[in-house]
DNA sequence: GTTACTGTACCGTCTGGACGGGTTACTACA
DNA sequence: TGTAGTAACCCGTCCAGACGGTACAGTAAC
């Protein structure tokens, strides 16, 4: 086997860390070849247009967000926990593609809508398990995305998550929150969503 | 007096709209210029560079929060319901702006940053006077920014919002469950967020 | 005469993409 | 063991076009 493509995972990760610090204008070729440490010739060695950059970008969010959704149902906090709390960081893999990926124009690549529609049809129904109403479902991804709005707001891509324990105190809260709703609603299905909520 | 300075209004409409349809890309001057029907020289008689272009778009950001605030204070309906249904909304000046801040690099134009951030600074203290609640009313303001996000991928920018009606039956179903939460939690301050929910 | 533009022409820089190398890892055959 | 071949991986450079911005001459309303 020849050297393991080890550029094509830099460059798409460089490409997901420059479209959320910097924007779209700034994510040029070049400029991602650079954050990778790779030359412009190697990048387009594996990305043969910048619509092919894209479209891997899309691939690893769609492989991300399955493993996401993944990991909710199986997490020991239930999924709404889990959903939240990783909604409001801004230091993992998917989040920062999630984000990258939100940045681009829905209008020029259809694709992105059709790849952030799917993610939330996952995250809509692991949720709904979870707490039985469709409307605190809704309303738990509607949360979600202002987590992830917020966290791209607020910055911090790449600093080691000072403000981490802080933002983690507002979501033991709205976790605190749904619980009660989720209570006196109806019966969570499955998912047990007042393990670790510390309160 | 000259004739009126309705080009800058213009280019500022149009600039908004081109960065929510296509991206800060496609946000070139001369698309800018074109989509406004002015011409290129006439945009840069208003707006010398393209700083002064993403000034000019967040001076109308703060402008459009400042009296979203008040509409939302004054609101019949109160402002939980004035907000949530905004929010879901894209085919207001306030809703393109305020998508159109939101996908410029936050990390290029510092002040984009705090103008969003003084937004919601407004949101949250009306909402909170209106649940009483603090968590509550983060809970809101973060399913708004969810709604904004939800209504960008959607689309429906320049139609004639076919699909409002929809969205709408969606909003009323939250304003309901806010209005449980809220009377359960605590009783509001001076907002009627009960008034005209369609239960 | 000032304000509010239109229109064209131009400059320096950057951009996507093409292209021709070059290195590494593995296989084929003797 | 040697050695030739192949293919994946990656580098560095070049170019036509687009970009932000400048300059300036002209037009029309007030």
């Amino acid at each position: 086997m020849p050297p393991a493509p080890v550029a094509r995972e830099k460059v798409l990760e460089a490409f997901a860390t420059i479209l959320v610090t910097q924007g779209e204008r700034a994510a040029t070729l070049e400029a991602v070849a650079a954050q990778a440490g790779v030359s412009k010739g190697g990048l387009l060695y594996h990305f043969a247009s910048k619509q092919a950059l894209v479209d891997g970008l899309l691939g690893r969010l769609v492989d991300l967000a399955a493993a996401d959704v993944i990991e909710m149902r199986s997490a020991p906090a239930g999924p709404v926990d889990h959903f939240l709390r990783t909604s409001a960081q801004s230091d993992t893999d998917f989040d920062r593609v999630y984000v990258a990926v939100t940045r681009l124009p829905q209008d020029t690549y259809p694709q992105a809508r059709a790849a952030l529609d799917e993610a939330h049809r996952g995250w809509q129904a692991a949720v709904l398990d979870a707490v039985g109403d469709p409307v605190l479902a809704r309303a738990v991804v509607l949360m979600g995305d202002g987590l992830y709005l917020e966290a791209s707001r607020t910055g911090d891509w790449d600093a080691d998550s000072r403000s981490r324990r802080r933002t983690d105190a507002h979501v033991d809260e709205l976790l605190a929150l749904v619980d009660r709703i989720s209570g006196a609603t109806g019966a969570p299905a499955d998912g047990r969503s007042e393990g670790a909520t510390a309160g």
